[in-house]
DNA sequence: TTGCTCCTCACGTCACGTGAGGTGGC
DNA sequence: TTGCTCCTCACGTCACGTGAGGTGGC
């Protein structure tokens, strides 16, 4: 008469002490017959479905599937076929991180910004803020937006404008906030001219215009100083002034 | 002022509401101001943080991995190394598993057996008993010991004497007994002959021979009726009586 | 008497999901 | 007053891991 204790049958399938006592609590497992002090006596009957259940975890089989499963059906084959695509999909998402992990690596691309919507060199020069601000767009509009900001972004001059607009002081005078507000506005309708896919960027945002514009001009007040929002301001006066007034909504000055 | 509600921030990071309150919980994201009503008003910094966490979380990073890492680190290279090794693993271990299951599929193998033990067609012809010996067998054996009666099992004959055994009633008389033990003796011998290491089977076992001899021991007695075990004994005495007594232990009757 | 094995609770892990029960703003 | 949103517990999920505290056999 066989008589495994709990430890020797769990060694026996390769288990642990703990997974066939689990097992016994789902009810995956029969209790088997005690001996007289309480110690559990496994018989080849224990062993036998013990090894099935652990052969069919160790495929991927959930303890509820396996608990489906008819225990004399030698071959499930559509649980197999079934276990199959499971696999094959699990598969699908891991190889697709890896991708992404390794073109980050390759690229050396900060992780923050989603993949292939500017290019590694771009972000480089980006300020702080500006890359926060991209990371707020990125949520905010839809793809078409998203390209549209992308390309803005990739053909954006860097220069004494740019750098000046960047280090702008908190307290900067009126007559210094105008002077380079005027210095930017011609910037600002190259810009537009050259992108003029940016007025229906906002179109398919997915939350709704109203919302993508509420929440990139919140943005920039928090990323940006008053007195460059003051500028961005002043800047987007003199554009309008020179130009036919929009007809859409509120643009946000063309980035900067 | 940007002044997004907990909803608002989950959906333009592109997560759960539950998932930003849980990283509130582990202290993975600050907990923003309340407005009088107890309502937390979250801003730009939070939103930058919540999709930074996102994408790492999405990427397959845990949250404790995700929390040691510096937050102003743009590219973690050393973690993103670390990652694809890990989705490396991840992703061989699971297609190991599907190459597993396909193999399965493909040739209608049952799912108890291990890969490559038997083939499929010697698996189809063995009897009920003899499969979950088989099972038993596989658990308690190293793999020399495999080997030696995966070969045996192939090779066995089938014949009007195995479905004898096999149909053997319970209450057999003795004379039956007796003549099909005679009959089964010479087949025990070419056996034998045909397959001198099944001798050294259990000399790779895991768990010591010893172990192994009562293990399979055991588990005939709980397969085979006791006229099928008084046939073997029988047959095992007549074999023993033809020849040198073995040096070596039990050996179960070299199947059956 | 001392180790060693066995037993039964029962909490911990991981990243949230899912109600329960209550309150504030329109 | 009625929905709708927000809030805080707090238990559930999945397959066990890991002690805690106690007992039996040599």
């Amino acid at each position: 008469m066989p008589a495994w204790s709990t430890r020797e049958i769990a060694e026996l399938a390769g288990t642990s002490l703990r997974a066939v006592r689990h097992y016994h609590d789902v009810g995956l497992l029969a209790e088997p017959e005690r001996r007289s002090n309480g110690y559990k006596n496994y018989g080849v009957d224990h062993l036998l479905r013990l090894v099935r259940i652990k052969r069919l975890a160790d495929l991927g089989f959930s303890l509820p599937q396996i608990a489906a499963m008819d225990d004399s059906d030698d071959h499930p084959e559509e649980a197999l076929r079934d276990l199959d695509a499971d696999l094959t999909r699990s598969i699908e998402n891991l190889e697709q991180a890896r991708a992404e992990v390794r073109t980050l690596i390759e690229r050396a691309a900060p992780v923050d910004l989603p993949v292939g919507f500017i290019p590694p060199e771009t972000a480089e020069r980006l300020s702080e803020a500006d890359r926060a601000l991209m990371v707020v767009v990125s949520r905010v509009l839809g793809p078409r937006g998203l390209r549209a900001y992308g390309d803005l972004l990739r053909d954006a001059p860097v220069g004494p404008i740019e750098a000046a607009f960047d280090d702008l002081p908190a307290d900067a005078d009126e007559a210094t906030r105008q002077a380079l507000a005027e210095r930017m506005a011609p910037r600002i309708r190259e810009m537009r001219a050259a992108h003029p896919e940016l007025g229906e960027s906002r179109t398919d945002a997915p939350r709704g215009a109203r919302f993508a514009d509420r929440a990139i001009a919140d943005a920039m007040v928090d990323l940006y100083s008053p007195a460059q929002l003051d500028v961005l301001r002043r800047a987007r006066e003199i554009v309008a002034a020179g130009t036919q007034p929009s007809t859409s909504g509120s643009d946000n000055g063309a980035m900067r």
